[in-house]
DNA sequence: AGCACGCCGACT
DNA sequence: GTCGGCGTGCTC
């Protein structure tokens, strides 16, 4: 035995750990100064080191002594985060069903979870060396003029008092954004050392925001957190949250998992996006947190949309959510575009585009405007068939089509798996029955794009989508050739839909969207209306001039007369809500049904399937209703065949309850395979 | 999840 | 004889 000496305190310290094990993990600590809940400590865990997050700091343990390992260091270097930070984890982890160190270390930059206490030093020292960047292309500009409804949302906005969750539910480009912004002012202005926080859907929705922001408040500094940042960026910016000196934070969804010690606003734009729900590891709702946050922080939080979730719909209806409307546009005489159906049936479409559509696109040329033609799926074809015999390019390891891709290069022409990473160049003739004439089937962004080249030679014509932006900034870049108007026609995908300001955009055209009305999937029609609604939102942004065309979208559509492209053409939201919601209600679905869906994963269908039933024989309680278990519409992915179980409960609470006693129980199953939960899942 | 241990099949 | 497949068990 060591002899201690008498200045040295000893503790045993709770830690959660970055690991799929539901439990802390207690460790021996000796030494003068008494370390904190919400330090971080480096450790040794089986046979590797670890930074492990205190989560208690007690006298005893329920571990057997021999058992307990000693801390190896704590990280007093790093500013502790708070017990409201680790309460947010822990909600979070509970409530999706995860081990609360899965949730907190993951939110800490990387560099701050150094292993190597220099490398932890360097990160911290450059911190204060380096500022965030803030390049600001303008001068400081004035806030312009609010109309009555923005002035009036503001107004209700700015004086909350604690807790409101607001729906601000305002057409596109009716200046949300605006709103936001003179929000923002007047609360920082109030407290000076104010946070607000505000989320985006989309990486490439942040580079037009900052600047905005940037310009409108010069003087303050606005941290960024989203995931395509690189780890020195990421630590300082996460930094500048952490430490409070960052009043402003924008980022997309991880965002909401930042520490922000004096976070009093949370705004969410574009609620609705599904972007905002995680769809690995820890599948959380980014908004739904952002509620919980605010309830928990008593602050307001403002979900702007203009096709809100149906979920948020149904919260305003019921008063749990205000609701703050934006019915027009913001400036002065631009308004909402005339949106024409165009009968597929009735004018054929030659290279995906109706005569209607092209001499639109022509008149859009020749005066100079531009146009946006829209379809969702990349790539040059989806599928590559052989009319001898049939054959079309399946993945060998997925239940879907190997989509056609073609590049610069002749040579680099290659079919590509969309959910795994496999790719193959193309065959010269049919794998099959060797037929030399074989043919892409369908047409993706790029078979449109070349189109659009062979009709308009003239024209400039720019794609986006996740292929042609795949280096990092070039979104950025491609955005703003259009922005300076270098652009007359831009095609792409739902890249292109969300939030973007283009000014000269009269013309919207959806080259073929008909393929969601029909699926399984209950939720499709919501977001196809969410989607056609946001990229038509695109057109007409600008005051009506003499001698420009008025905005117009054409939809392509065999069903002119479908029910939704009806409510569609008229901008009606919320009819189109009250449907929705009334058949949501009469078939049991959500909002009306609270949901979890385990998935499995095995070598053969059968096991999977076998998996989930025993999951289902496992005692219910009344109030918990378990479907069959089936194979998922992606059935076999990455060679794995994958099957789901959907569990339903009209109580959140008794759901909840259920899945913490259930899944413990799924783990000691027989044949191992690999399963993951998903509470409130949005792909069923 | 990692990482080790351990027990069977096919290679130099 | 050993290299390596993946089933099983453990992590304070």
């Amino acid at each position: 035995m060591k002899k201690i000496p008498k200045l040295q305190i000893e503790k045993i310290l709770q830690i959660a750990l970055d690991t799929p094990l539901n439990q802390f993990f207690d460790y021996l600590w000796r030494g003068e100064e008494l370390p904190k809940v919400g330090q971080f400590a480096l450790l040794t865990f089986g046979r590797r080191e670890m930074v492990g997050l205190i989560v208690d700091v007690k006298s005893d343990s329920e571990v057997p002594r021999d058992k307990l390992k000693s801390i190896i260091a704590i990280r007093d270097q790093l500013p502790v985060v708070s017990s409201e930070w680790i309460d947010l984890c822990r909600f979070a982890a509970e409530y999706y069903q995860r081990p609360l160190g899965e949730v907190a270390l993951p939110s800490i930059p990387k560099n701050c979870r150094a292993l190597k206490t220099t490398a932890l030093d360097k990160a911290l020292k450059k911190e204060f060396r380096k500022p965030l960047v803030a390049h600001i292309d303008q001068e400081k500009n004035e806030p312009p003029q609010l109309n009555a409804a923005q002035q009036l949302a503001v107004q209700e906005i700015v004086e909350a008092e604690g807790y409101t969750a607001t729906l601000l539910f305002g057409v596109t480009g009716s200046g949300k954004t605006e709103v936001y912004l003179q929000v923002a002012a007047q609360l920082l202005a109030r407290n000076s050392s104010a946070q607000i926080l505000i989320l985006v859907p989309e990486i490439n929705l942040t580079p037009q925001l900052q600047g905005n922001l940037q310009t409108r408040f010069p003087e303050l500094i606005i941290a960024v957190l989203h995931s395509g940042m690189s780890e020195g960026d990421r630590t300082r910016h996460w930094l500048a949250a952490h430490s409070g000196k960052a009043r402003l934070i924008l980022g997309t969804r991880l965002a909401i998992l930042a520490s922000l010690p004096t976070l009093k606003l949370i705004i969410v734009d574009e609620e609705h996006d599904p972007s905002y729900k995680q769809q690995d590891g820890l599948r959380y709702s980014a908004r739904d947190l952002a509620i919980w946050r605010a309830k928990q922080l008593n602050i307001p939080v403002v979900l702007g949309s203009a096709t809100p979730s149906l979920e948020t719909w149904q919260h305003t209806n019921s008063r749990r959510y205000s609701k703050l409307c934006l019915p027009n546009r913001a400036v002065n005489s631009a308004v909402l575009p005339a949106m024409r159906l165009i009968d597929l049936a009735k004018d054929k479409a030659q290279y995906g585009l109706t005569s209607a559509l092209m001499s639109a696109l022509k008149s859009r040329l020749q005066k100079g405007e531009q146009s946006l033609l829209y379809l969702n799926r990349r790539g040059y074809a989806p599928v590559l068939a052989c009319e001898a015999c049939g054959w079309m390019s399946n993945c060998t390891r997925c239940s879907s089509n190997l989509v056609l891709h073609k590049s610069e290069s002749k040579s680099g022409h290659r079919l590509r798996c969309h959910h795994c990473s496999f790719e193959l160049p193309i065959p010269q003739s049919c794998p099959t029955c060797g037929n030399a004439d074989i043919q892409p089937l369908g047409r993706g962004t790029q078979r449109i794009e070349e189109h659009l080249h062979l009709i308009f030679p003239e024209a400039r014509i720019s794609r986006i989508d996740a292929d042609s932006t795949r280096l990092k900034g070039s979104a950025q870049a491609a955005f703003e050739t259009v922005h300076r108007g270098e652009v007359d026609i831009l095609i792409g995908t739902q890249m292109v839909a969300k939030g973007h300001d283009f000014k000269n955009l009269t013309l919207v055209g959806i080259i073929n969207p008909d393929s969601a009305l029909f699926t399984q999937d209950f939720r499709a029609s919501e977001r196809l209306f969410a989607q056609l609604m946001q990229v038509s939102g695109r057109a007409g942004r600008a005051a009506q001039k003499e001698g420009v065309s008025p905005s117009e979208v054409f939809i392509q559509t065999r069903y002119p007369q479908h029910p939704l492209y009806q409510t569609l053409k008229n901008h009606d939201y919320p009819r189109f809500a009250q449907e929705c919601l009334k058949e949501r209600q009469q078939a049991d679905l959500p909002p009306f049904i609270f949901q979890a869906l385990l998935r499995a994963e095995a070598k053969e269908l059968h096991m999977a399937i076998a998996f989930l039933k025993q999951a289902a024989t496992i005692d219910m309680p009344e109030d918990i209703f378990v479907h069959d278990p089936i194979p998922m519409s992606l059935m076999k992915m990455a060679n794995l065949e994958r099957a789901q179980l959907l569990i339903e409960s009209r109580s959140r609470t008794s759901l909840q309850t259920f899945l913490k006693k259930w899944l413990p129980q799924l783990s000691n199953f027989k044949p191992r395979i690999s399963w993951s939960l998903e509470v409130d899942p949005v792909d069923i």
